[in-house]
DNA sequence: GCCGTTTTCGGCCCGACTGTTTTCAGTCG
């Protein structure tokens, strides 16, 4: 059992119990989920280590649900759960994943008219039943047919940020293997798109078999799905499938090249193969029967007149064309970024202080970090107010003598009102160094009205960074109504940095809609968004955003040597 | 169900928005 796992039955129990109008407990049980969620070791070890007590030492987690914790890991199942499923027999997580159907409105669903899935809930939809339940409308039920559709696109392409862990999870198992030469997720992946079908893992060995027994035996192998000579399919935890496929180390390279994908760049790139009287697939560069690359991607693309492409950018997006022309990207590196822009601690709606964010950052090698807690209206992100951002300023200068080689930015992140206003007096948005403007309701404006919104925003002399700008959440959320080409204007003419938020379901702004800013002459900011300090690795999955809208150093602010950085943020 | 030198019992982040109503419940963050 992992940690997401326990996460989840726990988040499904608070969700059952708020159905049934149990009071405090569904909180108690969605902290503990949260506080499970963010642990940096897997719970098992946890209890292994110290039993129920260190259970009870997680924050949120009483004698109660530590017990609870206890029978999931010895026994796999939850007998509470398992009663309390019985007793509201409904696909919880999937009708909770329509947007704006909480606990409430669903138990009314069920009651009144014996809703308990997502085809039930359509076809009482199309059926106009919703819209004469008291407390529903015509737009209710209009807006829940809406949101069927997203609810199921949820599940069924899994995020790229929790895929990765269990990627590299199996390549380091599977390297440990003698038989093993080499070993690399590809396909999508390796891509970094923000969202993945299944894993494919390329391994190289010259004992094919003996990889495929120690493949299947992987530790959170759930079922074997199939196993044959040099291919196998499995389900890991969350059912995710991880296929693999063996072969041999000389053809790594354009096995590797085949795998990584995507099908169209392929293709184009089998179609240069042609014309120069070669033939590529999966086993190399072929010139007749012999074979005349096929060791390395570097060799297979230089068989073929190219330089080598970076995996974020085998999109068919004009790549090739711009390999051909030498006019490729040198797209910001993995380790060019020198801070993070965007996180919260225990003054607004984070779990952890000042002081541990700058130690987890310089444990990271960061020159700088911001600290931008919330500010404006979001009463349940703890918004701090006046008094409490100065106190908070003070110990971040005091904190600040403690870090010689850590700049550490006041920070703040305000809202955005719907007239433009930021949610915030001017006295108070002077006295920090990094102001973020975000939107954090009213998603539903039409798009003039929202970009407006955001228009105006851009015109106050404190902002210096547009938070999550479209406010999509991958799989969850539509981005709202934006004319995308007038706010990255104003933002270049402004000089506002335009955010790629890090966190796994954002990723906003989006690969192409960076692409589009950075060829419209923006600037971009990458923020973790981290409320812990686990969630500051998250600035990988934004830098591989970055690499994917072909970025630069010089386009991404993060980069910045800090006297340039702090030259910017003055504006 | 959790938590605590304000409390071992009685609190538990709450304001904005939406769609439903005509004063409010549910949802969202």
């Amino acid at each position: 059992m992992k940690n997401q796992e326990i996460t989840a039955i726990f988040f499904e129990i608070a969700d059952i119990l708020e159905m049934q109008n149990v009071q405090w407990k569904p909180r108690a049980y969605r902290k503990a989920a949260m506080a499970i969620e963010s642990l940096s070791e897997p719970i098992e070890d946890v209890y292994k280590k110290g039993g129920k007590k260190a259970l009870e030492a997680i924050p949120g987690v009483g004698e109660n649900i530590a017990k609870k914790i206890e029978e999931i890991i010895k026994t796999g199942k939850l007998h509470y759960f398992e009663k309390l499923k019985k007793s509201m027999p409904i696909d919880v997580e999937a009708l909770g994943a329509v947007p704006g159907l909480g606990p409430k409105k669903t138990v009314q669903l069920y009651k009144k008219l014996g809703i308990k899935n997502l085809d039930d809930l359509k076809k009482a939809a199309l059926q106009h039943r919703i819209r004469h339940l008291p407390g529903f409308g015509e737009k209710t039920e209009e807006e829940i047919l809406k949101g069927i559709s997203l609810a199921k696109r949820a599940g069924e392409r899994m995020l790229l940020g929790l895929a990765l862990p269990v990627a590299k999870e199996v390549k380091s198992y599977l390297e440990k293997s003698k038989a093993v030469k080499a070993a690399e997720p590809a396909g999508s992946l390796r891509r970094r798109m923000e969202t993945i079908g299944d894993i494919d893992i390329l391994v190289a060995s010259n004992k094919p078999k003996t990889v495929m027994d120690y493949f299947t035996a992987v530790p959170s192998v759930r079922k074997v799905l199939a196993k044959g000579s040099t291919k196998a399919s499995v389900w890991v935890e969350n059912n995710l499938q991880v296929d693999i496929r063996v072969i041999k180390p000389k053809q790594w390279g354009s096995a590797l090249q085949y795998f990584t994908g995507s099908k169209q760049h392929s293709i184009e790139l089998r179609k240069i193969a042609l014309k120069k009287g070669l033939k590529l697939s999966e086993y190399g560069v072929f010139k007749g029967k012999r074979v005349i690359a096929s060791k390395s991607e570097e060799d297979v693309y230089r068989a073929l007149g190219l330089p080598y492409i970076e995996p974020e950018l085998r999109e068919n997006r004009g790549e090739i064309e711009a390999a051909r022309h030498s006019k490729l990207p040198r797209l910001i590196g993995y380790d060019d970024i020198k801070g993070d822009f965007q996180m919260h601690t225990t003054y607004s709606d984070g779990n952890n202080g000042v002081e541990e964010m700058a130690n987890a950052a310089k444990r990271l090698g960061y020159g700088f970090i911001a600290i931008t807690d919330h500010v404006g209206a979001l009463a349940i992100a703890h918004a701090m107010s006046k008094k409490t951002i100065e106190r908070q300023f003070r110990e971040i200068e005091r904190i600040q003598k403690k870090f010689p080689r850590l700049r550490i930015f006041k920070g703040m992140e305000v809202d955005i009102k719907k007239n433009g206003q930021l949610n915030a007096a001017s006295d108070v948005l002077r006295k920090a160094d990094v102001v973020y403007g975000s939107i954090h309701h009213g998603f539903k404006g039409a798009e003039r009205e929202n970009s407006n919104r955001i228009c105006k925003a851009f015109e106050n002399k404190y902002i210096q960074i547009l938070g999550h700008p479209t406010n999509r959440k991958i799989n969850e959320r539509n981005p709202i109504a934006l004319n995308l080409d007038t706010v990255f204007e104003k933002a270049k003419q402004n000089n506002i940095a335009l955010e790629i938020n890090a966190m796994p379901n954002r990723l906003d702004l989006n690969d192409v809609n960076s692409k589009a800013a950075i060829e419209t002459g923006c600037k971009l900011a990458i923020g973790t968004d981290a409320h812990s300090t686990e969630h500051l690795r998250y600035i990988e999955l934004g830098i591989a955003t970055a690499r994917r809208a072909w970025a630069e150093k010089k386009n991404i602010i993060n980069a910045l040597p800090l006297k340039k950085l702090e030259r910017f943020l003055q504006r």
